[in-house]
RNA sequence: CGGGGUAUAGCGCAGUCUGGUAGCGCGCCUGCUUUGGGAGCAGGAAGUCGGGGGUUCGAAUCCCUCUACCCCGACCA
């Protein structure tokens, strides 16, 4: 491609809507443009990227014996009526009207078309397992866009599902779309991670994760050096502390704290380390009933784990005002298990704490010296926590750590969540209609994008693994309005690595050299060269990788091979 | 949806408080010079001041109203 022929589009200064560095990139880059709040234009130059992105994922899916199609972006309300989820997506889902006022929306997903198509194609079990995909733009109305397309309403996606007569052949197909998964993310360069998951508002039972590592990460994850356990937070046990608890060895004693409602301030006022201090909740479950929740002080709560407790009936809001002053008769600060009337349920770590700080359930007071059995009663154990670093993986094996991450796939194990409620059967052996078991399987196709340049930039621009680089190489000569020399190099050249299978771009723009280099850099072309009359007395060119500090040398009659060489490696 | 902000040339911003000829930087166009890290000089084009209504002799500026976008919270590929 001749840069003087091809639209780039780089602008010097950072836009003010950019918060983090793959948006101001992108859109300094001029990969993308904004339409609207969370819909994005794609330029020729973004579009080239993205392209690079699905092949692979197209590639890798295809390997894995999936069969590519597409389906409709706009889907009529009767299915999702069907399976219940044209009110339970909620305003996710972006719902529209045709002339005779039918309703319809844009796709966020695919199940219901998927089951649909699942329910009419297949019949028999010699048909399975099957997987289809597809790569399409989905529509989900986000409540709140963020970070370019890295949250956007309007995005790419691979979604994938797949067909299957029982659980042991959903298994397989979860393995191979796991190391599909595995192989694709190692193709692009990426540093990434798979955990175990929440499966969330799409349903099923068991999900995996796939995160890309930055620390601009929406989502924690934890995991263990010592072994290959991995999980989001929301996801990982906190096991329960080694050993049994203390004996009381102190008496409970009443002690004024008349402004320190924190953890901190308690902590600090009394002169206790937060870590023998109770964090006490009060939450309010399904049909409204209160429930107190125990912590200890230095934990976070795990509003995930917190929901899927009995005596909270699936649902988990923390309790208004009011509500604790009924339960605990005090304002929030001061609760504690002493003498609260209303079910304890106690996460593991704050269970084993003895001689503790809690509320006194009065405004203004705090108690010392409290324990278990003695002072409170422990109604339930639970796992109520997040992970912290240092805590012990549950598979035994060494300490968790915590790092960030951006989800950019997420495999499901559906199990017949929509097959069911759409009757998607087929025939068995026997000749027994048998409902079909499924997964589903989604890569963020735009998401990846961003990700990249969150993992490779430097403050010059973007730094592209190849398999991702919107060109592989750029050839930049320098004052080849003076040189008839440099011209003919160049362009020969050009030829040459363009006939060899190289995607170069050649920039024939006449600017001056820092221009050319400052705009390469940005876009993150992972190789140039640099052709001027200079190296040319020595018969050598000059060579740099976006990555590294220094130039190189390469003899002009050595380069074509030894480009493609390193492009291709 | 709640809370906070912004809207002026393609982009980034000043001007608004205190009403009086619409400005700066970057970019763009023309010419000359320049050419190894985002060139210099000269000339030039480009604005319904987010929309509508009002106050006023006069509104980017004051008032009312609508809209869009951004930031902070709960969701997701």
């Amino acid at each position: 491609m001749r840069a003087s022929r091809f639209h780039l589009a780089t602008v010097k200064e950072t836009p003010a809507e950019a918060e983090i560095v793959s948006h101001q990139l992108m859109l300094r880059a001029g990969m993308i443009r904004k339409l609207g709040s969370g819909i994005y234009t794609w330029s020729p130059l973004g579009w080239r990227v993205l392209r690079k992105v699905e092949e692979i994922v197209r590639e890798e899916m295809d390997r894995a014996g999936c069969l590519e199609m597409i389906m409709p972006s706009v889907q009529p309300a009767e299915h999702w009526i069907e399976t219940g989820r044209w009110e339970d997506f909620g305003n996710l889902l972006l719902k529209i009207k045709d002339r005779g006022g039918r309703d319809f929306c844009y796709g966020p997903t695919h199940e219901e078309v998927i089951t649909d198509f699942a329910r009419a194609e297949l019949r028999s079990y010699k048909q399975l397992p099957v997987c289809f995909y597809q790569i399409q733009t989905k529509f989900r109305d986000e409540i709140r866009p963020r970070f370019g397309v890295m949250r956007a309403r309007e995005f790419v996606m691979k979604d994938a599902y797949s067909f299957h007569l029982d659980d042991a052949s959903l298994d397989d197909t979860y393995q191979v779309m796991h190391e599909a998964y595995s192989r694709a993310f190692e193709r692009m360069g990426l540093r990434f991670r798979a955990v175990r998951a929440d499966s969330g508002a799409i349903g099923g039972d068991a999900s995996h994760e796939f995160q890309v590592l930055a620390e601009s990460g929406e989502d924690a994850i934890a995991f263990c050096r010592d072994s290959d356990y991995a999980a989001n937070v929301e996801m990982a046990e906190a096991v329960a502390p080694a050993g049994e608890r203390p004996a009381p060895g102190a008496d409970l004693e009443r002690v004024e704290t008349p402004t320190q409602r924190t953890i901190a301030e308690v902590s600090e006022h009394l002169g206790v380390a937060p870590e023998r201090c109770l964090k006490t909740l009060v939450a309010v479950g399904a049909e409204g009933q209160p429930v107190v929740l125990v912590l200890r002080g230095d934990h976070a709560l795990n509003e995930i784990k917190a929901a899927k407790l009995d005596a909270l009936g699936g649902a988990f809001e923390l309790a208004d005002e009011a509500t604790v002053k009924a339960v605990a008769g005090c304002e929030p600060g001061f609760v504690g298990p002493v003498g609260i009337d209303a079910p304890i349920i106690v996460d593991r770590s704050a269970a084993a704490l003895a001689d503790f700080v809690c509320g006194a359930n009065a405004d203004g007071f705090h108690l010392t010296g409290a324990n278990w059995d003695r002072d409170a009663t422990i109604g339930e154990v639970a796992d109520l926590r997040n992970v912290a670093a240092g805590d012990p993986s549950p598979d035994g094996a060494g300490n968790l750590e915590i790092a960030r991450g951006i989800e950019v796939g997420h495999i499901f194990k559906l199990g017949s969540k929509y097959s069911e409620s759409m009757g998607a059967t087929v025939l068995d052996e026997s000749g027994k209609a048998r409902t079909m078991t499924m997964g589903c399987y989604g890569i963020g196709v735009s998401r990846i994008v961003a990700a990249a340049i969150e993992q490779y930039h430097d403050d010059r621009g973007i730094q592209w693994p190849v398999a991702l680089a919107p060109f592989e190489l750029a050839i930049l000569p320098m004052n080849a309005h003076k040189s008839e020399r440099v011209r003919e190099t160049a362009e020969r050249l050009y030829a040459a690595l363009t006939d060899a299978g190289i995607e170069v771009l050649f920039d024939d723009r006449g600017l001056r050299p820092g221009a050319m280099f400052a705009d390469m850099e940005l876009i993150g072309v992972p190789h140039r060269i640099v052709i001027g009359d200079r190296g040319l007395d020595e018969g050598r060119i000059e060579y740099r990788d976006r990555r590294a500090e220094d130039n190189e040398w390469i003899a002009l009659e050595d380069l074509v091979p030894t480009l493609v060489g390193r492009i291709r490696a």
